[in-house]
RNA sequence: GCUGGCGUAGCUCAAUCGGUAGAGCAGCUGAUUUGUAAUCAGCAGGUUGCGGGUUCGAGUCCCAUCGCCAGCUCCA
């Protein structure tokens, strides 16, 4: 038997292993070693390769699926150590993920804290043991046979749901054996550096109608150094969590009093004016014309749309003069009905209409999260109402509008484009159309996406944008649907070089999202350093001695009578502490005056980006700061 | 909504077994007029989320409720 590793080819018994093959040839790689690719198929180090000749290579820490090795070991570890101190616990699943791995039990008393740590000790001790990870496989019967004995009736499920003819497989360290398709590190041994770092409930399956389950987080790494830097990472993170920022910058927040209705302050309000602004000059420039239609509408509309039947447990209701309203959820029957006001000819098309749309959706208490996921937010909304021929070069268009706003930002996005649902309406003949459309304009333009089949509305295919966050979670912000519902519904139509009505195709498009989301993500990106452009004071002037004060309100006049966002610091204290102030409120320029530049009629500049600047003259700061601003992005 | 954790001064946090609610920062007053990340002193600040209960006595224990946090579900 033939085995290429690491270039060369070698000659082997039957039933090496890869931990043999490297063993010989590289001691420092069969330390770091974690799983193998035999001929492209992930492998455990310690399976015995068959017969033939092969390809090997060696995954580590540094690769995906070593990383994924050593935590799903690492989980199995978890269920061990928690069968050692619960015999009785049910035993559900246990994936590595992005930072760690998890595993779900059912059992009879939710986890404390307390017993996350006697579960560490429990896996030490395992740990210590050593204990070698065996694979075996049996057929279905024995498979169902041997978890109903065991008493795991989760795995005797999930073994009735794999295929008639799958192999399956379970690994076994020394009293613990879970049914899992692998692979697993050699030996329990292996697993270093890990944490336990929280239990929550989770339903079985995903499925809220199942039962919850407890389950357990943890993350693993091969040395303590790097599980500590992590740890040391997701303490920085949290310095720049939104909803700190928010506080400390005195930008926003939340109140008891109105849970997911947040609250801007006048700094939160410049921001998100600057960014209406811009959001503004940049539709129009990409023809675009703006609305606004009336936040609280008739049931009769609602009815007409299908949301009073579909997303009534999402709106808010009230009643006016005996009559049924709904508080908008969605901005888009008020957009038809602007649609609506008039004939349309084909060559009024494509109507492009925008609007900052304030809309209210009850969520769920437990989903609020800053001004992530609130109960009322501002869509910077659209709906372009086209021929079908314009489908492609529309959202093409909108695409390029997307990636070009998440660009001024420095914002990393990936696309995922959504598929027909189950329960969905129109034909399959229009749904392929609109599909096509979307996924033809991503082609084209040779960007990278996701599909997620199925995923879409009831009414349409969807892309959508999503952002990350300060801890690496991902927030859909713009998105891009096809609607062949409304149309329909409201029978809208517009007259074709032929004379005759026909039919417009829809689409909603959003770019920030919401405007609320888009600065939640926004603060966490910049940790609160907003680019000049953005920042809601821009500069801010400090006095050495109360002798500068006049001079400091000339330098303020002048710089506000160039449009820039100044304020002025004449208190009476030492220029360290005005300096560390304006540094903790991330001010981007501290601009000092003392006696000498009183006299001179210079400033001292100090800006958060570069440090102390030294003395300049007015005219030279503005025309630095101008042409900052006008850079944008950074 | 579900599971778990947590609500103490504007903010960050302390208060041992149930025994007089306390500190730093911020605020106010005074002194200090200072050259690039915290000057000193004093004063004031509280129905311990809200409502019940147990107890001689509750921030602490119990019940209920509201809110927050993590995760699940859902979603811009």
């Amino acid at each position: 038997m033939n085995i290429t590793f690491l270039g060369e080819t070698g000659s082997y018994p039957e039933g090496t292993t890869a931990l043999d093959v490297i063993g010989a040839r590289d001691p420092g790689l069969r330390k770091s070693a974690l799983a193998a690719k035999l001929d492209g198929e992930l492998v455990s180090l310690s399976a015995p390769i068959g017969p033939g000749d092969h390809e090997l290579e060696i995954l580590t820490f540094a690769e995906d699926e070593g990383r994924k090795t050593l935590r799903h070991s690492a989980s199995h570890v978890l269920a061990q150590a928690v069968l050692h101190l619960i015999p009785d616990a049910k035993l559900a699943i246990g994936p590595a993920i992005e930072n760690g791995f998890y595993y779900d039990f059912d059992v009879d008393e939710p986890f404390t804290p307390e017993f996350l740590t006697r579960v560490e000790k429990e896996m030490k001790k395992i740990i210590k043991k050593n204990d070698r990870i065996e694979r075996f496989t049996l057929s279905r019967d024995e498979a169902i046979a041997f978890c109903e004995q065991a008493g795991q009736p989760y795995k005797v499920e999930l073994i009735r749901d794999l295929p008639e003819d799958s192999v399956i497989s379970f690994y076994r360290q020394g009293d613990f054996t879970d049914l899992c398709a692998g692979p697993h590190l050699p030996s329990t041994g292996k697993v270093k550096a890990f944490k336990l770092t929280s239990a929550a409930g989770a339903y079985w399956r995903g499925d809220e109608h199942n039962k919850m389950l407890q389950r357990i987080y943890g993350t693993a790494f091969t040395e303590k150094e790097e599980l500590d830097a992590y740890l040391t990472r997701l303490e920085e993170a949290k310095k720049r969590d939104h909803r700190r920022l928010g506080r400390e910058l005195d930008l926003y927040a939340m109140m008891d009093e109105g849970p997911g209705f947040p609250f801007f302050f006048p700094k939160g309000m410049i921001l998100r004016n600057l960014l209406e602004d811009y959001w503004r000059k940049i539709h129009t420039e990409n023809g675009y014309e703006e609305i606004k239609t009336p936040i609280i509408l008739s049931r009769a509309l609602w009815e007409r749309s299908g949301h009073w039947d579909h997303y009534k447990d999402n709106m808010y209701t009230t009643k006016i003069d005996e009559q049924d309203f709904a508080i908008k959820p969605m901005n888009c029957p008020g957009g038809i009905l602007v649609y609506k006001r008039r004939l349309w000819s084909y060559r009024d098309l494509p109507c492009r209409s925008g609007e900052l749309g304030l809309v209210h959706r009850h969520e769920l208490s437990g989903a609020l999260h800053g001004l992530m996921r609130v109960r009322c937010f501002t869509q910077d909304d659209a709906h372009i109402f086209m021929t079908p021929e314009q489908i492609k070069d529309e959202i093409k268009g909108v695409y390029r509008l997307i990636d070009e706003v998440y660009s001024v930002f420095g914002f990393k996005y990936h696309i995922e484009l959504s598929t027909r649902p189950e329960n969905s309406i129109g034909t399959e003949e229009m749904w392929t159309l609109a599909t096509e459309g979307l996924q033809g304009a991503l082609d084209e333009l040779n960007v990278p996406y996701v599909v997620n089949e199925g995923d879409g509305a009831f009414y349409g295919p969807k892309i959508d944008f999503h952002l990350e966050d300060s801890i690496g979670r991902t927030w859909q912000c713009g998105t891009i649907q096809l609607d062949m519902n409304l149309p329909e519904r409201f029978d809208l139509t517009y007259t074709g070089a032929d004379g005759e009505k026909h039919r417009p195709v829809m689409i909603h498009r959003v770019v920030f999202g919401s405007i609320e989301r888009f600065i939640g993500i926004l603060t966490e990106h910049f940790a609160g350093a907003f680019p000049l452009w953005l920042s809601p004071v821009q500069a801010r002037i400090m006095t050495i001695t109360n002798r500068a004060d006049e001079a400091a309100e000339q330098v303020c006049l002048e710089l506000k009578a160039a449009g820039l966002r100044v304020e002025t610091d004449t208190r009476n204290e030492k220029i360290g502490f005005k300096i560390r102030e304006a540094n903790v409120q991330k001010i981007p320029y501290m601009l000092v005056l003392g006696d000498k530049e009183a006299e001179s009629g210079c400033v001292a500049v100090r800006s958060r980006r570069e440090g102390d600047l030294g003395t300049m003259s007015l005219e030279d700061l503005l025309e630095k700061m101008l042409k900052e601003e006008r850079e944008k992005a950074r």
